[in-house]
DNA sequence: TCGCAATCCTTACGAATTGTTACATGGGGC
DNA sequence: GCCCCATGTAACAATTCGTAAGGATTGCGA
């Protein structure tokens, strides 16, 4: 499955537009239709991975499609719909559907819940897995660290858990308090130096001199703070 | 999959009772909480099938926990939030969540959304009996593994349970006590060692590196991790 | 009912990882 | 400069995990 293939089904010309120029800068392939039967025919052909479908279609019941669609179809359906009652959200749903989105809508929108779909279909890979910041890439799936000169760098959960703390709010400081909630830890005890250790493991993993560490760095009396930009992915 | 078990976290005691009770008349299992911590601790010893999450929580970042839970987690993620921004439903969906419901919303709705994630995940492998992994194939109805050479191993029920274990979740941390509950076994008892048997057993059909496991990785102190891209049929 | 075979659990011990202790280092107030 | 306290980290101890070997259980056929 290279790159994602998304059927849009409606009538107004300015939504058709706004959706396909949305969907194909996010660098999906489209195919758009106006009208039901156009698109039943194609689907024949070629089977999309996302159906968004307006429901206020001149030429069809647009729920009794949505119907068909969630039996015979293997795509994710996301209703398109000025109808905002809950409960036309709920029959939709209850139908088949995998999404209902009102009009009108954000097209940033549209496409997060499309990507969402899409994760969820092809495989378990489920939201952002790899992190990048300074030349470093740190996998969470296979708990390895790509180290700028190539090499990799097998990284335990417990320093797993510091080090995703640290890459989810960049250059913000945190605090030893929040980190051992954050990780599960009984406070007051001795579980602080056990965090001390962590902290250490990761910076000898991430080739930190101990004198100038560059990426995590120490506030005294106050807590921890990671530099470097982050880009998750 | 007998009935689904639909985890809540919620500050607010009003809703966690709407929703508790619409759940629950809608015949789901439920566990709900209403602190952050309490509820990943939950989350260790048993997997639930749908997270709704509160974004609103005083004692833990919401989305830091949302990201989290899609990379540890095979549950579907809804986001249950008074943040009306779009950015912010997209950077919701962005970090793993499956949907993201606005306050103030109708339980109705909530059922309707959950239904559709469980349909969704339930499709996936629901009828299949063989599932294919790095140029391996799985037989459930045969009890056979395929070598990529070709070669046929048999496998037995118990082996073949934590297999299936691992092949609908690939990707995600299984903890220990998770796989307990999912092969019946008594929690606490000594048959944490039978599991740890049963993969070993495992590992050697699939010609695993005892040193370097390719497939089933162990995540010290916290469970296993099926790699590996997986496509049931 | 008995014996046989297959499967599975339990035990035991070695290996790997993590938490803990102890001491060294350095920062900040006086 | 001196003292106190927070932090870094090496060394040790505790926990968790891998797996070989033996025993218990189950199913089957006679």
């Amino acid at each position: 499955m290279s790159t994602p293939m998304i059927a849009i089904l409606d009538d107004e010309p300015q939504i058709r537009r706004m959706l396909g120029e949305a969907l194909a800068e996010a660098g999906f392939r489209t195919a758009i239709f106006s009208r039901a039967t156009e698109f039943e025919a194609a689907l024949k052909r070629t089977a999309p991975d996302v159906c968004l479908v307006d429901l206020g279609l001149p030429d069809r019941d647009g729920l009794a499609l949505v119907h068909r669609l969630a039996l015979e179809s293997g795509a994710a359906i996301i209703i398109i719909s000025g109808r905002a009652q809950v409960q036309d959200r709920v029959t939709g749903l209850e139908l088949g559907a995998d999404d209902y989105i009102i009009k009108p809508f954000d097209p940033a929108e549209v496409v997060a819940r499309i990507r969402a779909r899409l994760r969820k279909g092809r495989d378990a890979g489920g939201g952002a897995t790899t992190a990048r910041f300074e030349n470093w890439s740190a996998h969470f799936d296979r708990y390895v660290l790509a180290a700028p000169d190539g090499r990799e760098v097998p990284f335990s959960h417990a320093e797993g858990e510091v080090l995703r703390l640290f890459l989810q709010s960049p250059k913000r400081l945190i605090s030893r308090a929040q980190m051992q909630e954050s990780l599960g830890g009984a406070a007051g005890d001795s579980f602080d130096r056990a965090m001390d250790v962590r902290i250490s493991r990761l910076r000898t993993k991430l080739d930190e001199d101990p004198r100038n560490p560059r990426l995590i760095k120490t506030i005294y009396g106050a807590g921890y703070i990671f530099l470097g930009d982050v880009s998750w992915s």
